[in-house]
DNA sequence: GGCAGTTTGAAACGAACGTTTGAATAGTGC
DNA sequence: GCACTATTCAAACGTTCGTTTCAAACTGCC
């Protein structure tokens, strides 16, 4: 039933991290949260650097593997005719949703990566550009290859703004609070919105004839009504 | 020309928080940055805490207002008719993409902004759930008024997208690194880039007849191509 | 049972943190 | 010029951090 100390470790530390980001768990937070000495993060990982790398690597290596498996048999059926672009989205974002909603470990850890992608920290993104650098060459290609209206540079945007959709999807309720009560416990339903949500951005027509920013918006503030 | 201590120091802390985090901006930073005695901050805000507090107040009450003002232009121009969802998205989001791009204390700002959304920090969400409680009722409002055909909670899930994707849209190139080289310099382009996807998510088909989570998504993981 | 190697434990380390102190300095009204 | 307030400054405060140390406890093997 105990899983060893250094399971036990990386457990508490990923639920941790995603409550109070990382400067502000200690070794201490952890080592409580997982029963084990204040000793045991330096003996079982060297640094607590060392300890943040190994909470991703363990479930993001397995996250990216699932990605590029998923869109090896997208591709080897398509036999070399263009994937859809909805087929290549679900597939990205899809096995981050299910991972989510798989386990309560897998929904951390999901939240903890979502708000790293904008982490400041030099090292936590140096190591998250090497841990995806196949995942998005390949993801990268199959797009370019099912939109080949869409200019890349447009693209990269969109995808990163789906990205962004998709780590405030995940991040849940928490943030949400300040749009008002809402109901995040329904994976499937969550996971459905966001795909037709992102489908939606992906597939909006281009934007070179957007009308330019209005240059000055407001002449002179009105008396607020009451909500 | 210069400015006294008490804005140096939250111009250097806006700059410093956005690129270290809250926690891992350390007062000697700031003070330093800002060429100033480390007593200063306890001076002139009494603690670190009211210190993040006064960075945020000092641009966010004013965002605020202005998105209140754009609204009610809008809305006094409409004569009581529903506004389009395009106005609203453009004078919610557009107020704040045109900040970001008024100066660079503003873009500085806003990415900060867009992370502070998920941050764990308890005391901080609660501050911002309380700037925010106006402009979200108000916008709430135009926005179900708009969308009379759109259930509210779904609607609120593509908000909380919409600001994901805004988010990502202002950190910018740091986070894009992971997609490849990027050019983010354009506040224009990026505005007319937002605002396309924004409205193609937010007009997007409803989920409900979307396919469920497929079970097993994967048979066998197959060997790695090269990328 | 005794002896390697591995893991845990309690205690302490120096460093850096936010904050406080009290004296020195600058600025203002009279 | 003088009293008075506001601000700056260098130094120190107690706390907590990540890390290290070294002895005790546990493990598998002969």
């Amino acid at each position: 039933m105990e899983a060893d100390t250094r399971s036990r470790i990386l457990d508490a530390a990923e639920i941790l991290f995603v409550e109070h980001g990382f400067d502000a768990t200690t070794l201490r937070m952890i080592t409580a949260g997982a029963q084990a000495n204040l000793a045991a993060v330096n003996y079982h990982f060297g640094s607590k650097e060392a300890l943040v790398e190994e909470v991703f690597r363990r479930r993001l290596t397995w996250l990216n593997e699932q990605r590029l498996a998923v869109l090896d048999a997208l591709e080897a059926e398509a036999a070399g005719a263009p994937l859809k672009p909805r087929q290549i989205v679900e597939s990205f974002f899809g096995v981050a949703i299910r991972m989510a909603a798989a386990s309560p470990g897998g929904r951390t850890f999901m939240r903890l990566l979502g708000r790293t992608y904008t982490e400041p920290s030099e090292f936590v993104r140096n190591f998250l550009a090497e841990e995806y650098a196949a995942v998005v060459a390949r993801y990268k290609a199959a797009f370019f290859k099912a939109l080949p209206d869409v200019p890349q540079e447009e693209f990269l945007w969109r995808f990163h703004f789906m990205m962004g959709a998709m780590s405030y999807a995940i991040s849940g309720a928490d943030a949400l609070r300040i749009l008002g009560p809402i109901d995040d416990s329904d994976p499937e339903a969550l996971y459905a919105r966001l795909m037709s949500f992102l489908i939606g951005g992906l597939r909006a027509p281009l934007p070179e004839l957007l009308p330019r920013i209005q240059a000055k918006p407001v002449r002179k503030p009105r008396a607020r009504r009451a909500a």
